[in-house]
DNA sequence: TGCTTTTGTGTATGGTAGACACAGTTATTC
DNA sequence: GAATAACTGTGTCTACCATACACAAAAGCA
Protein backbone atom coordinates (compact mmCIF):
# COMPACT_ATOMS: atom_id res chain seq x y z
CA UNK A 1 0.00 0.00 0.00
CA UNK A 2 3.41 2.38 -0.56
CA UNK A 3 2.23 4.47 -2.97
CA UNK A 4 5.71 5.91 -2.96
CA UNK A 5 7.26 2.60 -2.93
CA UNK A 6 5.13 1.16 -5.55
CA UNK A 7 5.34 4.42 -7.88
CA UNK A 8 9.51 3.91 -7.95
CA UNK A 9 9.38 0.30 -8.54
CA UNK A 10 6.77 0.88 -11.40
CA UNK A 11 8.65 4.08 -12.87
CA UNK A 12 11.64 4.82 -11.31
CA UNK A 13 14.94 3.56 -13.10
CA UNK A 14 17.97 4.20 -11.17
CA UNK A 15 21.17 4.18 -12.67
CA UNK A 16 23.11 1.18 -11.36
CA UNK A 17 25.47 1.35 -8.76
CA UNK A 18 29.24 1.50 -9.37
CA UNK A 19 30.94 -0.13 -6.18
CA UNK A 20 30.15 -3.15 -4.18
CA UNK A 21 29.16 -6.88 -5.79
CA UNK A 22 26.97 -6.99 -8.89
CA UNK A 23 23.48 -7.51 -7.96
CA UNK A 24 23.03 -11.22 -8.21
CA UNK A 25 19.05 -10.66 -9.05
CA UNK A 26 16.89 -8.37 -10.85
CA UNK A 27 13.09 -6.49 -10.32
CA UNK A 28 12.06 -8.73 -13.29
CA UNK A 29 13.81 -11.86 -12.23
CA UNK A 30 11.90 -11.40 -8.99
CA UNK A 31 8.39 -10.73 -10.27
CA UNK A 32 8.49 -13.42 -13.05
CA UNK A 33 9.16 -16.07 -9.88
CA UNK A 34 6.43 -14.51 -8.11
CA UNK A 35 4.24 -14.80 -11.20
CA UNK A 36 5.03 -18.54 -11.67
CA UNK A 37 4.06 -19.13 -8.12
CA UNK A 38 0.75 -17.07 -8.25
CA UNK A 39 0.09 -18.67 -11.29
CA UNK A 40 0.62 -22.34 -10.45
CA UNK A 41 -0.49 -22.43 -6.99
CA UNK A 42 -2.67 -18.89 -6.34
CA UNK A 43 -1.47 -15.31 -4.64
CA UNK A 44 -2.04 -17.02 -1.51
CA UNK A 45 1.63 -19.16 -2.05
CA UNK A 46 2.72 -16.26 -2.62
CA UNK A 47 5.55 -15.19 -0.06
CA UNK A 48 8.83 -13.31 0.28
CA UNK A 49 10.23 -16.69 1.55
CA UNK A 50 9.15 -19.12 -1.25
CA UNK A 51 9.78 -16.43 -4.31
CA UNK A 52 13.66 -16.42 -2.49
CA UNK A 53 13.28 -20.55 -1.89
CA UNK A 54 12.98 -20.35 -5.35
CA UNK A 55 15.33 -18.27 -6.64
CA UNK A 56 18.16 -20.31 -3.77
CA UNK A 57 18.39 -16.86 -1.87
CA UNK A 58 17.35 -16.08 1.58
CA UNK A 59 14.12 -13.98 1.61
CA UNK A 60 16.14 -10.63 3.18
CA UNK A 61 17.61 -10.87 -0.13
CA UNK A 62 14.98 -9.69 -1.96
CA UNK A 63 14.58 -6.50 0.47
CA UNK A 64 17.74 -5.54 -1.67
CA UNK A 65 15.29 -4.93 -4.61
CA UNK A 66 11.85 -4.80 -3.58
CA UNK A 67 10.69 -2.42 -0.70
CA UNK A 68 7.78 -4.72 0.31
CA UNK A 69 5.51 -7.24 -0.67
CA UNK A 70 2.71 -5.36 -2.14
CA UNK A 71 4.68 -3.71 -4.36
CA UNK A 72 6.26 -6.24 -5.77
CA UNK A 73 2.78 -8.14 -6.36
CA UNK A 74 2.39 -4.76 -8.06
CA UNK A 75 5.38 -5.28 -9.95
CA UNK A 76 4.11 -8.60 -10.83
CA UNK A 77 0.35 -7.58 -12.00
CA UNK A 78 1.98 -4.98 -14.67
CA UNK A 79 4.26 -7.54 -15.49
CA UNK A 80 1.88 -10.47 -15.87
CA UNK A 81 -0.70 -7.94 -17.88
CA UNK A 82 2.72 -7.31 -20.50
CA UNK A 83 2.10 -4.98 -23.03
CA UNK A 84 -0.77 -3.82 -25.22
CA UNK A 85 -0.73 -5.64 -28.92
CA UNK A 86 0.75 -4.10 -31.48
CA UNK A 87 -1.68 -3.78 -34.21
CA UNK A 88 -5.34 -3.92 -33.09
CA UNK A 89 -5.94 -4.75 -37.03
CA UNK A 90 -7.27 -3.24 -40.09
CA UNK A 91 -11.22 -2.46 -38.94
CA UNK A 92 -12.57 1.00 -38.20
CA UNK A 93 -12.32 2.19 -34.64
CA UNK A 94 -15.16 -0.08 -32.99
CA UNK A 95 -13.60 -3.29 -34.22
CA UNK A 96 -10.56 -2.14 -32.99
CA UNK A 97 -11.74 -1.77 -29.54
CA UNK A 98 -13.16 -4.79 -29.69
CA UNK A 99 -9.92 -6.45 -30.67
CA UNK A 100 -8.35 -4.28 -27.88
CA UNK A 101 -11.12 -5.69 -25.54
CA UNK A 102 -10.53 -9.32 -26.96
CA UNK A 103 -6.71 -9.02 -26.34
CA UNK A 104 -7.11 -8.05 -22.60
CA UNK A 105 -8.50 -11.43 -21.50
CA UNK A 106 -5.85 -13.90 -22.10
CA UNK A 107 -4.01 -11.91 -20.00
CA UNK A 108 -6.89 -12.21 -17.35
CA UNK A 109 -7.39 -15.76 -17.91
CA UNK A 110 -3.71 -16.78 -17.39
CA UNK A 111 -3.25 -14.94 -14.30
CA UNK A 112 -6.42 -14.80 -12.52
CA UNK A 113 -4.66 -13.24 -9.62
CA UNK A 114 -3.80 -9.63 -11.67
CA UNK A 115 -8.01 -9.57 -10.99
CA UNK A 116 -7.99 -9.60 -7.29
CA UNK A 117 -4.66 -7.44 -7.21
CA UNK A 118 -5.99 -4.78 -9.50
CA UNK A 119 -9.24 -4.35 -7.35
CA UNK A 120 -9.04 -0.91 -5.16
CA UNK A 121 -6.48 1.98 -5.22
CA UNK A 122 -3.15 1.81 -6.77
CA UNK A 123 -0.63 3.16 -8.65
CA UNK A 124 -0.94 2.10 -12.44
CA UNK A 125 2.47 0.68 -14.10
CA UNK A 126 3.89 1.42 -17.69
CA UNK A 127 1.96 -1.79 -19.41
CA UNK A 128 -1.24 -0.74 -17.33
CA UNK A 129 -0.93 2.83 -19.17
CA UNK A 130 0.34 1.33 -22.42
CA UNK A 131 -2.50 -0.21 -22.70
CA UNK A 132 -4.73 2.99 -21.91
CA UNK A 133 -2.38 4.59 -24.50
CA UNK A 134 -3.46 1.72 -26.99
CA UNK A 135 -7.18 2.23 -26.48
CA UNK A 136 -7.42 6.08 -25.97
CA UNK A 137 -5.40 6.53 -29.52
CA UNK A 138 -7.96 4.44 -31.35
CA UNK A 139 -10.98 6.18 -29.69
CA UNK A 140 -9.00 9.83 -30.58
CA UNK A 141 -10.18 11.31 -33.71
CA UNK A 142 -14.18 9.79 -32.80
CA UNK A 143 -15.54 13.22 -31.36
CA UNK A 144 -15.92 11.96 -28.07
CA UNK A 145 -15.03 14.34 -24.94
CA UNK A 146 -11.93 13.65 -23.23
CA UNK A 147 -13.87 12.25 -19.91
CA UNK A 148 -16.17 9.72 -22.35
CA UNK A 149 -13.20 8.61 -23.75
CA UNK A 150 -11.48 7.27 -20.27
CA UNK A 151 -15.27 6.21 -19.52
CA UNK A 152 -15.54 4.25 -22.55
CA UNK A 153 -12.34 2.55 -21.84
CA UNK A 154 -13.17 1.90 -18.18
CA UNK A 155 -16.52 0.00 -19.54
CA UNK A 156 -14.50 -2.02 -21.83
CA UNK A 157 -11.52 -2.89 -19.81
CA UNK A 158 -14.75 -4.06 -16.79
CA UNK A 159 -16.26 -6.16 -19.22
CA UNK A 160 -13.72 -8.14 -20.09
CA UNK A 161 -12.74 -8.20 -16.27
CA UNK A 162 -16.13 -9.40 -15.30
CA UNK A 163 -16.08 -12.03 -18.65
CA UNK A 164 -12.51 -13.12 -17.27
CA UNK A 165 -13.98 -13.44 -13.55
CA UNK A 166 -16.68 -15.76 -14.62
CA UNK A 167 -14.96 -17.66 -16.68
CA UNK A 168 -12.77 -18.31 -13.81
CA UNK A 169 -15.69 -19.18 -11.96
CA UNK A 170 -18.00 -21.41 -13.73
CA UNK A 171 -16.74 -23.34 -16.67
CA UNK A 172 -14.04 -26.43 -17.29
CA UNK A 173 -11.81 -26.27 -14.44
CA UNK A 174 -12.62 -28.74 -11.51
CA UNK A 175 -13.70 -26.40 -8.98
CA UNK A 176 -15.63 -24.18 -11.27
CA UNK A 177 -17.98 -26.75 -12.54
CA UNK A 178 -18.40 -27.20 -8.48
CA UNK A 179 -19.22 -23.96 -7.96
CA UNK A 180 -21.89 -23.98 -10.68
CA UNK A 181 -23.42 -27.14 -9.59
CA UNK A 182 -23.45 -25.11 -6.05
CA UNK A 183 -25.39 -22.34 -7.24
CA UNK A 184 -27.56 -24.29 -9.34
CA UNK A 185 -28.53 -27.11 -6.25
CA UNK A 186 -28.77 -24.04 -3.71
CA UNK A 187 -31.20 -22.31 -6.07
CA UNK A 188 -33.19 -25.25 -6.78
CA UNK A 189 -33.87 -26.34 -3.36
CA UNK A 190 -35.30 -23.05 -2.82
CA UNK A 191 -37.01 -22.30 -6.49
CA UNK A 192 -40.04 -20.82 -4.56
CA UNK A 193 -37.44 -17.89 -3.23
CA UNK A 194 -35.74 -17.33 -6.07
CA UNK A 195 -38.23 -18.16 -9.43
CA UNK A 196 -36.61 -16.01 -11.56
CA UNK A 197 -33.27 -17.23 -10.99
CA UNK A 198 -34.61 -20.50 -11.26
CA UNK A 199 -36.17 -20.00 -14.46
CA UNK A 200 -32.85 -18.31 -15.58
CA UNK A 201 -30.75 -20.81 -15.04
CA UNK A 202 -32.91 -23.90 -16.11
CA UNK A 203 -33.86 -21.74 -19.43
CA UNK A 204 -29.71 -21.06 -20.04
CA UNK A 205 -29.01 -24.60 -19.76
CA UNK A 206 -31.53 -26.01 -22.27
CA UNK A 207 -29.93 -23.49 -24.49
CA UNK A 208 -27.32 -25.50 -25.18
CA UNK A 209 -24.84 -23.47 -22.46
CA UNK A 210 -22.86 -21.81 -24.70
CA UNK A 211 -21.42 -18.79 -23.35
CA UNK A 212 -22.08 -15.96 -25.47
CA UNK A 213 -21.54 -13.60 -22.39
CA UNK A 214 -18.76 -11.90 -24.35
CA UNK A 215 -20.24 -11.00 -27.45
CA UNK A 216 -23.19 -10.20 -25.88
CA UNK A 217 -21.59 -7.17 -23.13
CA UNK A 218 -19.61 -6.51 -25.90
CA UNK A 219 -21.70 -5.90 -28.68
CA UNK A 220 -24.23 -4.04 -26.02
CA UNK A 221 -21.20 -1.60 -25.14
CA UNK A 222 -20.26 -0.69 -28.44
CA UNK A 223 -22.97 -0.32 -30.06
CA UNK A 224 -23.91 2.31 -27.90
CA UNK A 225 -20.66 3.73 -28.53
CA UNK A 226 -21.23 3.47 -31.68
CA UNK A 227 -24.37 5.57 -31.26
CA UNK A 228 -22.93 8.24 -29.45
CA UNK A 229 -19.87 8.60 -31.45
CA UNK A 230 -22.52 9.57 -34.42
CA UNK A 231 -24.21 12.15 -32.46
CA UNK A 232 -20.80 13.97 -31.69
CA UNK A 233 -19.96 14.01 -35.26
CA UNK A 234 -22.48 15.63 -35.77
CA UNK A 235 -22.31 18.52 -33.15
CA UNK A 236 -19.01 17.76 -32.16
CA UNK A 237 -19.60 20.76 -29.57
CA UNK A 238 -22.28 19.02 -27.46
CA UNK A 239 -21.74 17.06 -24.34
CA UNK A 240 -25.47 15.78 -24.25
CA UNK A 241 -26.30 12.23 -24.62
CA UNK A 242 -29.68 11.41 -26.56
CA UNK A 243 -30.61 9.66 -23.59
CA UNK A 244 -29.09 11.43 -20.41
CA UNK A 245 -31.02 12.15 -18.23
CA UNK A 246 -31.87 16.26 -17.23
CA UNK A 247 -29.80 15.70 -13.96
CA UNK A 248 -26.96 13.71 -14.25
CA UNK A 249 -26.95 10.69 -10.97
CA UNK A 250 -25.63 12.26 -8.01
CA UNK A 251 -23.70 9.10 -6.51
CA UNK A 252 -25.05 9.40 -2.75
CA UNK A 253 -22.52 9.53 -0.05
CA UNK A 254 -21.80 6.44 1.99
CA UNK B 1 -11.77 -21.07 -0.33
CA UNK B 2 -13.36 -24.03 1.42
CA UNK B 3 -16.70 -24.19 -0.48
CA UNK B 4 -18.38 -26.65 1.69
CA UNK B 5 -17.73 -25.07 4.73
CA UNK B 6 -19.23 -21.19 3.27
CA UNK B 7 -21.99 -22.98 1.82
CA UNK B 8 -22.81 -24.24 5.15
CA UNK B 9 -22.38 -20.87 6.64
CA UNK B 10 -24.08 -18.87 4.09
CA UNK B 11 -26.82 -21.67 3.63
CA UNK B 12 -27.27 -23.75 6.56
CA UNK B 13 -29.57 -23.10 9.22
CA UNK B 14 -28.66 -25.41 11.86
CA UNK B 15 -31.29 -26.11 14.57
CA UNK B 16 -30.51 -24.19 17.82
CA UNK B 17 -28.46 -27.34 19.89
CA UNK B 18 -30.36 -28.63 23.07
CA UNK B 19 -27.61 -29.04 25.64
CA UNK B 20 -24.40 -26.74 26.91
CA UNK B 21 -24.33 -23.24 27.83
CA UNK B 22 -26.65 -20.76 25.33
CA UNK B 23 -24.25 -19.56 22.93
CA UNK B 24 -22.81 -15.73 24.25
CA UNK B 25 -22.51 -14.70 20.26
CA UNK B 26 -24.14 -15.38 16.78
CA UNK B 27 -23.19 -15.48 13.27
CA UNK B 28 -24.56 -11.94 12.36
CA UNK B 29 -22.85 -10.01 15.81
CA UNK B 30 -19.62 -11.71 14.41
CA UNK B 31 -19.69 -10.51 10.95
CA UNK B 32 -21.24 -6.85 11.69
CA UNK B 33 -18.25 -6.56 13.84
CA UNK B 34 -15.31 -7.20 11.28
CA UNK B 35 -17.71 -5.38 9.23
CA UNK B 36 -17.30 -2.37 11.24
CA UNK B 37 -13.64 -2.59 11.36
CA UNK B 38 -13.09 -3.33 7.65
CA UNK B 39 -15.32 -0.47 6.82
CA UNK B 40 -13.08 1.82 9.24
CA UNK B 41 -9.47 0.36 9.18
CA UNK B 42 -9.35 -2.07 5.53
CA UNK B 43 -10.09 -5.74 5.24
CA UNK B 44 -6.52 -6.28 6.17
CA UNK B 45 -7.44 -4.62 9.78
CA UNK B 46 -9.73 -7.68 9.85
CA UNK B 47 -8.22 -10.83 12.40
CA UNK B 48 -9.68 -12.96 14.55
CA UNK B 49 -7.20 -11.71 16.96
CA UNK B 50 -8.97 -8.62 16.41
CA UNK B 51 -13.11 -9.51 15.70
CA UNK B 52 -12.55 -11.61 19.05
CA UNK B 53 -11.17 -8.60 20.78
CA UNK B 54 -13.66 -6.17 19.96
CA UNK B 55 -16.61 -8.27 21.10
CA UNK B 56 -14.56 -9.12 24.41
CA UNK B 57 -13.70 -12.90 23.84
CA UNK B 58 -10.81 -14.91 22.84
CA UNK B 59 -9.70 -15.35 19.36
CA UNK B 60 -10.54 -19.21 19.44
CA UNK B 61 -14.01 -18.80 20.40
CA UNK B 62 -15.11 -17.46 17.15
CA UNK B 63 -13.98 -20.79 15.93
CA UNK B 64 -17.28 -22.13 18.02
CA UNK B 65 -19.09 -20.67 15.10
CA UNK B 66 -17.20 -20.06 12.11
CA UNK B 67 -14.89 -22.52 10.36
CA UNK B 68 -12.12 -20.28 9.21
CA UNK B 69 -11.17 -16.62 8.24
CA UNK B 70 -12.47 -16.91 4.43
CA UNK B 71 -15.61 -17.80 5.48
CA UNK B 72 -16.16 -15.43 7.97
CA UNK B 73 -14.85 -12.87 5.25
CA UNK B 74 -17.90 -14.24 3.10
CA UNK B 75 -20.77 -13.63 5.43
CA UNK B 76 -19.27 -10.27 6.08
CA UNK B 77 -19.58 -9.23 2.49
CA UNK B 78 -22.95 -10.88 2.41
CA UNK B 79 -24.25 -8.90 4.83
CA UNK B 80 -22.02 -6.17 3.97
CA UNK B 81 -24.31 -5.54 0.84
CA UNK B 82 -27.69 -6.39 2.48
CA UNK B 83 -30.73 -7.26 0.64
CA UNK B 84 -32.10 -5.38 -2.16
CA UNK B 85 -34.62 -2.66 -2.54
CA UNK B 86 -38.17 -3.98 -2.07
CA UNK B 87 -39.52 -1.13 -4.90
CA UNK B 88 -37.48 -0.26 -7.84
CA UNK B 89 -39.68 2.10 -9.52
CA UNK B 90 -42.90 2.31 -11.46
CA UNK B 91 -40.61 2.97 -14.40
CA UNK B 92 -40.51 0.23 -17.41
CA UNK B 93 -37.77 -2.48 -17.02
CA UNK B 94 -35.05 -0.10 -18.36
CA UNK B 95 -35.99 2.48 -15.45
CA UNK B 96 -36.25 -0.10 -13.00
CA UNK B 97 -32.91 -2.11 -14.29
CA UNK B 98 -31.51 1.63 -13.60
CA UNK B 99 -32.64 1.97 -10.47
CA UNK B 100 -31.05 -1.63 -9.30
CA UNK B 101 -27.73 -0.97 -10.43
CA UNK B 102 -27.73 2.60 -8.77
CA UNK B 103 -28.92 0.53 -5.49
CA UNK B 104 -25.94 -1.32 -5.84
CA UNK B 105 -23.68 1.64 -5.52
CA UNK B 106 -24.54 2.96 -2.21
CA UNK B 107 -23.26 -0.83 -0.53
CA UNK B 108 -19.68 -0.59 -2.53
CA UNK B 109 -19.11 2.89 -1.48
CA UNK B 110 -19.97 2.43 1.88
CA UNK B 111 -17.77 -0.90 2.07
CA UNK B 112 -15.48 -0.87 -0.73
CA UNK B 113 -13.42 -4.06 0.53
CA UNK B 114 -16.72 -6.14 -0.61
CA UNK B 115 -14.94 -5.52 -4.40
CA UNK B 116 -11.52 -7.19 -3.31
CA UNK B 117 -13.27 -9.74 -1.17
CA UNK B 118 -15.61 -10.61 -4.34
CA UNK B 119 -13.28 -11.77 -6.98
CA UNK B 120 -12.66 -14.77 -7.72
CA UNK B 121 -14.58 -18.04 -7.14
CA UNK B 122 -17.33 -17.99 -4.22
CA UNK B 123 -20.27 -19.33 -3.10
CA UNK B 124 -23.09 -16.57 -3.72
CA UNK B 125 -24.84 -15.91 -0.40
CA UNK B 126 -28.66 -15.11 0.59
CA UNK B 127 -28.01 -12.09 -0.05
CA UNK B 128 -26.45 -11.59 -3.34
CA UNK B 129 -28.58 -14.25 -4.56
CA UNK B 130 -31.98 -12.18 -3.71
CA UNK B 131 -29.88 -9.16 -5.53
CA UNK B 132 -29.59 -11.85 -8.60
CA UNK B 133 -33.60 -12.33 -8.28
CA UNK B 134 -34.37 -9.13 -7.89
CA UNK B 135 -32.84 -8.15 -11.27
CA UNK B 136 -34.22 -11.06 -13.12
CA UNK B 137 -37.13 -10.04 -12.29
CA UNK B 138 -37.34 -6.94 -13.98
CA UNK B 139 -35.53 -8.69 -16.72
CA UNK B 140 -38.66 -11.32 -17.11
CA UNK B 141 -41.05 -11.04 -20.21
CA UNK B 142 -38.43 -9.21 -22.06
CA UNK B 143 -37.87 -11.70 -24.44
CA UNK B 144 -34.18 -11.96 -23.78
CA UNK B 145 -33.24 -15.89 -23.37
CA UNK B 146 -31.94 -16.88 -20.28
CA UNK B 147 -27.92 -16.48 -20.49
CA UNK B 148 -29.00 -13.47 -22.02
CA UNK B 149 -30.56 -12.25 -18.71
CA UNK B 150 -28.02 -13.81 -16.94
CA UNK B 151 -25.36 -11.60 -18.91
CA UNK B 152 -27.35 -8.41 -18.71
CA UNK B 153 -27.54 -8.84 -15.26
CA UNK B 154 -23.39 -9.18 -14.97
CA UNK B 155 -22.67 -6.27 -17.28
CA UNK B 156 -24.98 -4.15 -15.20
CA UNK B 157 -23.19 -4.86 -11.82
CA UNK B 158 -20.07 -4.85 -13.44
CA UNK B 159 -20.31 -1.34 -14.44
CA UNK B 160 -21.49 -0.91 -10.92
CA UNK B 161 -18.35 -2.54 -9.32
CA UNK B 162 -16.51 -0.17 -11.70
CA UNK B 163 -17.78 3.08 -10.97
CA UNK B 164 -17.46 2.22 -7.50
CA UNK B 165 -13.75 1.30 -8.12
CA UNK B 166 -13.03 4.45 -9.41
CA UNK B 167 -14.54 6.49 -6.94
CA UNK B 168 -12.76 5.14 -4.73
CA UNK B 169 -10.07 5.78 -6.33
CA UNK B 170 -10.08 9.15 -7.92
CA UNK B 171 -11.96 11.78 -6.00
CA UNK B 172 -12.37 13.32 -2.38
CA UNK B 173 -10.68 11.12 -0.64
CA UNK B 174 -6.95 12.05 0.41
CA UNK B 175 -5.34 9.06 -0.89
CA UNK B 176 -7.79 9.24 -4.12
CA UNK B 177 -6.25 13.25 -4.74
CA UNK B 178 -2.94 11.74 -4.40
CA UNK B 179 -3.14 8.85 -7.02
CA UNK B 180 -5.18 10.92 -9.69
CA UNK B 181 -2.25 13.55 -9.31
CA UNK B 182 0.54 10.74 -9.59
CA UNK B 183 -1.33 9.11 -12.47
CA UNK B 184 -1.34 12.78 -14.18
CA UNK B 185 2.10 13.63 -13.06
CA UNK B 186 3.78 10.36 -14.37
CA UNK B 187 1.63 11.16 -17.84
CA UNK B 188 3.09 14.60 -17.77
CA UNK B 189 6.48 13.64 -17.29
CA UNK B 190 6.22 11.00 -20.21
CA UNK B 191 3.56 12.67 -22.52
CA UNK B 192 5.90 11.60 -25.78
CA UNK B 193 5.10 7.88 -24.82
CA UNK B 194 1.60 8.22 -23.84
CA UNK B 195 0.28 11.30 -26.03
CA UNK B 196 -3.37 10.11 -26.73
CA UNK B 197 -3.71 9.45 -22.15
CA UNK B 198 -2.46 13.02 -21.68
CA UNK B 199 -4.61 14.58 -24.25
CA UNK B 200 -7.87 12.56 -22.79
CA UNK B 201 -6.52 13.55 -19.20
CA UNK B 202 -5.84 17.02 -19.72
CA UNK B 203 -9.44 17.46 -22.26
CA UNK B 204 -10.85 16.02 -19.29
CA UNK B 205 -10.02 18.57 -16.64
CA UNK B 206 -10.80 21.53 -19.02
CA UNK B 207 -14.17 19.96 -19.53
CA UNK B 208 -14.74 20.37 -15.82
CA UNK B 209 -13.89 17.35 -14.24
CA UNK B 210 -17.59 16.29 -13.41
CA UNK B 211 -17.69 12.38 -13.14
CA UNK B 212 -19.86 11.41 -15.81
CA UNK B 213 -18.93 7.31 -16.00
CA UNK B 214 -22.08 6.12 -13.95
CA UNK B 215 -24.40 7.89 -16.62
CA UNK B 216 -22.35 7.39 -19.47
CA UNK B 217 -21.78 3.76 -19.20
CA UNK B 218 -25.27 3.00 -18.14
CA UNK B 219 -27.15 5.17 -20.88
CA UNK B 220 -24.22 2.82 -23.53
CA UNK B 221 -25.63 -0.56 -21.44
CA UNK B 222 -29.27 0.18 -21.34
CA UNK B 223 -29.76 1.86 -24.98
CA UNK B 224 -28.13 -1.49 -25.98
CA UNK B 225 -30.10 -3.61 -23.95
CA UNK B 226 -33.54 -1.89 -25.32
CA UNK B 227 -32.12 -2.66 -28.75
CA UNK B 228 -32.16 -6.05 -28.07
CA UNK B 229 -35.50 -6.23 -26.46
CA UNK B 230 -36.52 -4.95 -29.39
CA UNK B 231 -35.09 -7.62 -31.66
CA UNK B 232 -36.60 -10.12 -29.52
CA UNK B 233 -39.95 -9.11 -28.95
CA UNK B 234 -40.24 -9.14 -33.01
CA UNK B 235 -39.02 -12.38 -33.53
CA UNK B 236 -39.07 -14.17 -30.23
CA UNK B 237 -37.67 -17.21 -31.02
CA UNK B 238 -34.50 -16.10 -32.82
CA UNK B 239 -31.45 -15.76 -30.45
CA UNK B 240 -29.34 -13.61 -33.19
CA UNK B 241 -27.79 -10.13 -32.22
CA UNK B 242 -27.86 -7.34 -34.91
CA UNK B 243 -24.30 -7.11 -34.72
CA UNK B 244 -23.37 -10.73 -33.26
CA UNK B 245 -20.38 -11.92 -35.58
CA UNK B 246 -21.24 -14.98 -37.70
CA UNK B 247 -18.93 -16.88 -35.33
CA UNK B 248 -19.02 -15.91 -31.84
CA UNK B 249 -15.72 -14.96 -30.53
CA UNK B 250 -13.69 -18.30 -28.75
CA UNK B 251 -11.99 -17.41 -25.94
CA UNK B 252 -8.79 -18.67 -26.89
CA UNK B 253 -7.41 -21.06 -24.33
CA UNK B 254 -5.05 -19.13 -21.44
C1' DT C 1 46.69 -0.45 0.18
C1' DG C 2 43.02 1.46 2.46
C1' DC C 3 38.18 3.45 2.21
C1' DT C 4 33.50 3.27 0.91
C1' DT C 5 29.57 1.41 -0.98
C1' DT C 6 26.62 -2.45 -1.84
C1' DT C 7 25.14 -7.23 -1.44
C1' DG C 8 23.55 -11.33 0.82
C1' DT C 9 22.75 -13.35 5.28
C1' DG C 10 21.49 -14.45 10.28
C1' DT C 11 18.92 -13.21 13.94
C1' DA C 12 15.01 -11.26 16.33
C1' DT C 13 10.25 -9.29 16.82
C1' DG C 14 5.56 -9.15 16.57
C1' DG C 15 1.91 -10.45 13.90
C1' DT C 16 -1.21 -14.15 11.63
C1' DA C 17 -4.47 -18.71 11.24
C1' DG C 18 -5.61 -22.62 13.21
C1' DA C 19 -5.23 -27.56 15.91
C1' DC C 20 -6.08 -29.52 20.21
C1' DA C 21 -7.00 -30.59 24.94
C1' DC C 22 -9.40 -29.10 28.98
C1' DA C 23 -12.56 -27.14 32.36
C1' DG C 24 -16.94 -25.40 33.26
C1' DT C 25 -21.93 -25.21 32.12
C1' DT C 26 -26.32 -27.06 30.84
C1' DA C 27 -30.11 -30.22 29.30
C1' DT C 28 -31.41 -34.76 28.93
C1' DT C 29 -31.84 -39.37 30.81
C1' DC C 30 -31.67 -42.95 34.27
C1' DG D 1 -31.87 -36.29 42.50
C1' DA D 2 -27.78 -38.15 40.19
C1' DA D 3 -25.30 -39.51 36.09
C1' DT D 4 -24.36 -38.59 31.46
C1' DA D 5 -23.71 -36.38 27.28
C1' DA D 6 -23.20 -32.20 24.62
C1' DC D 7 -21.72 -27.83 24.17
C1' DT D 8 -19.07 -23.38 25.16
C1' DG D 9 -15.10 -20.53 26.04
C1' DT D 10 -10.18 -20.67 27.02
C1' DG D 11 -5.06 -21.56 27.21
C1' DT D 12 -1.43 -23.53 24.92
C1' DC D 13 1.10 -24.80 20.89
C1' DT D 14 2.78 -24.94 16.11
C1' DA D 15 3.90 -23.10 11.85
C1' DC D 16 3.87 -19.51 9.12
C1' DC D 17 4.27 -14.49 7.64
C1' DA D 18 6.52 -9.60 6.81
C1' DT D 19 10.09 -6.96 8.03
C1' DA D 20 13.72 -4.27 11.05
C1' DC D 21 18.57 -4.42 12.02
C1' DA D 22 23.35 -5.58 12.41
C1' DC D 23 27.15 -7.84 10.21
C1' DA D 24 30.57 -9.92 7.08
C1' DA D 25 32.15 -10.51 2.49
C1' DA D 26 32.78 -8.44 -2.01
C1' DA D 27 34.02 -4.96 -5.34
C1' DG D 28 35.08 -0.38 -7.19
C1' DC D 29 37.66 3.93 -6.21
C1' DA D 30 41.31 6.80 -4.09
Amino acid sequence: MDLAGSLELLWGDRPGPRRGPKPALSHELIARTGIGIADAEGLAAVSMQRVAAELGFTKMSLYRYVPGKSELVALMADLAMGAPPADLGDGDWCDRLRAWTLALLPGFLRHPWVLEVTTGPRVVGPNELAWMESALAVLDGTGLGGAERMDALSVLAGHARNIAQQVATTPGGDPGTQLGAILFEVVRERGDRYPAVQAALTESMDEGGQDKGLDFGLDLILDGLRARVATRARWPTSHDSTTLPATPTKISDP
